[in-house]
DNA sequence: CTGTTAGCGCTTTCAG
DNA sequence: CTGAAAGCGCTAACAG
């Protein structure tokens, strides 16, 4: 049976109060006490009950972190910086994995308040549930911090990658390589999206070719083979472009593997960009030309923001862009 | 400011029983008393505190996941796996990340045993905790299921996969089609790694050529370049082999590029079985051979062995083993 | 059907 | 320096 502060006080023979000060080291206690009262917590084995005292302070020392997909290969390093950050604090983490369901990213928030966390880290928030205005209403009852997503207008904190200038560098680079035929690439509903085939066409302007292609599902393990289905049957058709611009690897991946089914040599036939950086774009071949995300900094940025508001009690609201950089590899050629 | 069971008391007035009653809904409420209450609830938007009910019960409804590193492509599915069941039964999970060390294991143990979690899974525990009986202690006080990791002797509750029985049919593979010079390529220090060298060696017996490379920390990101610098040179030697059993694909993938590297064509020139079956395993070119390891049917057992732990005091030590597969692709071919 | 009382395990005034 | 008492927010006997 599990001991608690009471058993220990018995043994020692002193209130349960000079445990407390003794554990917590926050009073005087005579140095004969604190011996006795040692002794017996370790002959006891006493661990304090954390529960009981974050009752007490109103205070649980956990965070929620809400992910559409932890299986996806972008959010683990996120994860994995901001359980870094946080645990040198004392925090401990719920991982909350929503699969991309704006009603479970819901469900997850208000658990996590029942739960009494003391900041929730949400990452690429559902775009519907930002529009609605729920998370400027909770944003006041609660630490919040949001990883990239839908942020246009909305009072709450965030760390965001400028993907619009992420996106600009990489339209720009495939066109100064001499590509005049470049096809988009997305997946539905996500404001990242949106705001990518937005920059795509503003920078394809005055261009006659456009396609955008949306491959629907986007974010998730199946999303490779899936956008090599369809780009493959696409790629046979007449007017094929020279070269893709993907709103994530996984698509990328995706287009790689479609040109290699029917014979085309990326990057001599076809030039390809990918956005995020994930592992694996380095671990294909060719290795893939990409938009980094700065992931781990991502979720190193947010958790010290997140510290920073449970901290301070009225802190204004915050916003950190950082700036993604197009990596340039192998699976990009330049065209006359 | 958040208001308190207390708060719905005196608003409705009645006793903070009556409303609990209400809440759980566990005893008979007269009608109008319950509409009070309920219509109290909403108007103080009243949510109960979750631990304090915890401290009552005992019981924190919190499962504690400890992973060696949540960014190896291996775990993320494993715990998507854990969390989706528990999920189900009104359980939240403490993400630990240990980062492969044996003290932030031990740390993390601690912890959640403080914070009063209702059972622990450990994902690839060290060797070196396993083999302390630390962990024979503990499952005596906690609940707790091991996924894979060294379970020799090990009293404790596990779902392991066959890994022998996966390397045995990997290598057999190998030498079935022809191959003679098989060499292995492993990490250090963890028990599956020692696993498969012991079936390595024993297949190949009576074989003259046998080739063990041990290249260090097997399971980070670093891995897959960190094995192609030391196969490129190795590959680079006189007695070259026809094949290399690696204990992961993360290794299996380093070698691949390795043999891009120094023009040495796969499958044709070098045969590769890896093991996992992991996501990128098919995202490469060739696509990989190798061993599955079922990571989401690892977790659900897990966390339902975990479970049935949990509802039942007296439930015998339980050992789950799953059968791995060879998935046979494109990284290897029969010789002559 | 409902309220009173005690208490989960710990911390924190407040006296002494 | 130490202890008694109150209480964090909620639930569970026990009466009524």
């Amino acid at each position: 049976m599990k001991s608690t502060i009471q058993d220990v006080a018995k043994k020692a023979g002193v209130s349960t109060t000079t445990v407390s000060r003794v554990m917590n080291n926050n009073y005087p206690v005579k140095k004969e006490t604190r011996i006795k009262v040692e002794s017996a917590i370790k002959k006891l084995n006493f661990r304090p009950n954390i529960l009981a005292r974050g009752l007490i302070h109103k205070k649980s020392n956990t965070i929620g972190v809400i992910v559409p997909s932890i299986t996806n290969l972008f959010f683990p390093t996120v994860v994995k910086a901001i359980e870094a950050i946080l645990r040198e604090q004392g925090y401990f983490i719920y991982l909350c994995n929503t699969d991309n369901k704006e009603d479970e990213e819901i469900g997850y928030i208000n658990s996590l308040q029942d739960r009494q966390v003391d900041g929730i880290i949400v990452i690429d928030p559902q775009t519907k549930n930002m529009k609605s205005g729920l998370y400027e209403k909770i944003s006041k009852e609660i630490p919040l911090v949001f990883i990239n997503g839908y942020n246009k207008d909305v009072n709450c904190n965030f760390v965001i990658n400028d993907e619009e200038s992420g996106a600009i560098e990489a339209m720009r680079y495939l066109i100064k390589s001499g590509h005049k035929k470049i096809a988009f690439i997305r997946g539905q509903k996500s404001y990242s999206y949106d705001l990518k085939e937005i920059v795509y066409k503003n920078v394809l302007n005055d261009s006659v070719y456009k396609k955008i292609i949306n491959i629907g599902e986007g974010n998730k393990d199946s999303t490779v083979d899936h956008t090599m289905e369809i780009i493959q049957r696409f790629l046979l058709t007449e007017n094929r472009p020279s070269a893709f611009f993907c709103c994530n690897d996984l698509m990328a991946l995706g287009v790689i593997n479609a040109c290699k089914k029917i014979g085309l040599d990326v990057p001599e036939d076809m030039s390809i960009i990918g956005f995020d950086n994930i592992i694996t774009s380095r671990l294909v071949e060719p290795k893939l030309t990409t938009v980094d995300q700065n992931m781990y900094d991502l979720g190193v940025n947010a958790a010290k923001m997140l510290l920073k508001n449970i901290e301070n009690e009225n802190v204004d609201i915050q916003r950190k862009i950082l700036t993604p950089q197009l990596i340039i590899r192998q699976s990009t050629k330049k065209i006359s």
